[in-house]
DNA sequence: CTACGCTTTTGCAGCGCTGCAAAGCAAAGC
DNA sequence: GCTTTGCTTTGCAGCGCTGCAAAAGCGTAG
């Protein structure tokens, strides 16, 4: 491989020193026109790139920052990806992306000792499973925002929908159809799942307000939120001796998995049982019957997020633990309210 | 914020030259267990991190992987996308991502110039609409397999399946249901639209092979391979005087767009329409009905395209340009068997 | 006791860039 | 004419690590 062009190079191309050519370069003020542009033709004729690796290295600063997701497959974090690349590559930042299988060694590992110091500068981190103490136990210096509700104690931000009022709302449209056995598929009920238990107290409190009491044996654990999960919960729901008339999904994921189930037994969705997810993903608006779901606004949770983060990047004290509430709505399909609210063309 | 711990801090406190800590950290022979204990020691009582940018400078790598993709919320490519990382993260590498939204030009740019020298030591392409000129100009010097059929001029890699025989197996399959008229939906008749050709290519042999020749007015071209593109195309085939009795999607995104469109029409899937799909994602196997798709081997498609990369970043001269074809299978499911074919737990 | 070959350790230059502070320089002020 | 001011350019050190080659140590042979 043939020696790369430097800075040194073209300064001498350009008879200027090759900290004048870096100025230009980097579009720093106070360079006359006359040298900005014999400059600039001696960087076009030489065919200058910068080395990225010698500027980070310089700068102390690798314009990285790393997301670090559960599952790349997931729908859910695929689409809030997509935005926080987006968001990241404005302001200049690369993306290093990381999954963690859900894995709380793997997502300790991550948070805790950062081994690979300034790699990136900061990171975006959808836990699944990190418990209080891991997050105590992280490299302070390393900028974070997590994303999903959990309780900041002020060093990282953390953004995220009222998880428990979603899914209270959930509930409640589900109680307002009529349905008097609905059930909860997707808790976790050990010290990992807060996100999940959050959800079932929202479920209890949507039933509570009416003086209703959930029964028990309707609210299925499942490991994961994923399509085999909800097929596999619903088909023991099935089985009970008194199965649900309605089910609410802790994702889209686990509705589409418990539709299937339902459909295959011949089942009318929402006649027979009514369902509703979580998350909006595009797969619930294509789906038969479409899903009615609580749609969290993405975009700007990963905008907040990536915007949240870059403050931390860049401001020499740390700003407050922020966090923030995003905006989610209730948004009624199919498998709750029946083909009248399906149309040709879902949205 | 505080100054970080070096290797030659470490050094110090071990005693022995900041060389030799080198050594050590990096598992490099020759050194003593006496020494290495001393050194381990220091290394733990002052917390030392290696530097991954001064390491990344003095080595002139990176470390690094781009992988392009041009969406990153569609589930044949977050799917791939998660062998790629875990692949990658074995041989010790990181991956960066990146999607250019099919926009060609952003497409040429990365693959072009590669403005950003360094900042990744080779680059996993997956173009949707690269015409060969653009291929052409491309920087020599950058480690390059391109995901997707596409003839190599020698000087990179490419990995994927056999796209016209596969597109002939699927609409043979559907042939041999007895189907009259079959429509295709997914052609992309422009320069940029190899990929899709290619199927319709094999779509046109299938009948071909049996003496006959499809309607021209079935084949639908649409700009992407996605859920509402599916979703349109089928709605105008359903408008047609003589609607079909079959449809090949380009993608089981089309796929599911396409039965979207049929279910809410009242249509039943397969009895009035069979539909297959080409990608075998998860939502296949549990969409209702489930569908009936090519399944490209993912996992093989993955580690082949990381495992030829890392061979051109670390081999002195540069390999042969390898084509490889990975295998792919029909899969049948209830789009086009019907019930018969679908279970209540789908694999 | 010196020479030799081998393993282990060291020193130094340098990867290519930017931060910093000083130097150069032209126009303006006294 | 000489100093001041403000903009432009420069030189140099150094970011923290690794490649290279030489030096040191050490056991064995002559």
């Amino acid at each position: 491989m043939r020696r790369e062009v430097t800075l040194r190079d073209v300064a001498e191309l350009a008879g200027v020193s090759s900290r004048t050519v870096s100025n230009v370069v980097n579009g720093y003020a106070n360079v006359t026109e006359h040298t900005r542009e014999r400059v600039q033709r001696a960087v076009e004729q030489l065919g200058y790139r910068p080395n990225v690796l010698a500027r980070n290295l310089a700068q102390g600063r690798s314009g990285q920052i790393a997301v670090v997701v559960p599952y790349l497959d997931t729908p859910y974090f695929s689409e809030l990806l997509q935005s926080v690349i987006r968001a990241a590559r404005i302001s200049g930042y690369n993306v290093l992306i990381d999954q963690t299988d859900g894995d709380p060694e793997h997502e300790r590992a991550f948070i805790a000792h950062g081994s690979r110091r300034l790699l990136f500068d900061g990171i975006i981190f959808s836990p699944l499973g990190l418990d209080q103490q891991a997050l105590a136990d992280r490299d302070p210096d390393l900028p974070l925002v997590i994303l999903g509700e959990r309780s900041s104690d002020g060093t990282f931000d953390h953004v995220g929908i009222d998880d428990v009022a979603a899914s209270r709302q959930a509930t409640e449209h589900l109680l307002d159809l009529g349905r008097q056995r609905i059930a909860a598929i997707g808790d976790q009920p050990y010290a990992t799942g807060e996100a999940a238990q959050r959800r079932t107290q929202g479920f209890r409190e949507a039933h509570a307000a009416r003086g209703l009491t959930p029964r028990e044996d309707l609210i299925i654990s499942t490991p994961r939120f994923n399509r085999p999960d909800g097929a596999r919960a619903m088909a023991h729901l099935l089985d009970l001796p008194e199965p649900p008339d309605a089910v609410f999904c802790y994702s889209d994921l686990v509705a589409l998995g418990a539709i299937r189930t339902l459909v295959s037994r011949g089942l009318r969705v929402p006649e027979d049982v009514a369902v509703i997810g979580y998350d909006d993903i595009e797969d619930g608006r294509f789906s038969n019957p479409t899903i009615s779901t609580i749609s969290p606004d993405k975009e700007m949770i990963a905008t907040t997020a990536v915007e949240r983060l870059l403050l931390r990047i860049t401001s020499a004290t740390p700003p407050e633990g922020l966090e923030v509430r995003a905006p989610h709505r209730l948004i009624v399909r199919e498998s709750t309210a029946g083909r009248a609210a399906g149309t040709a063309s879902p949205r």
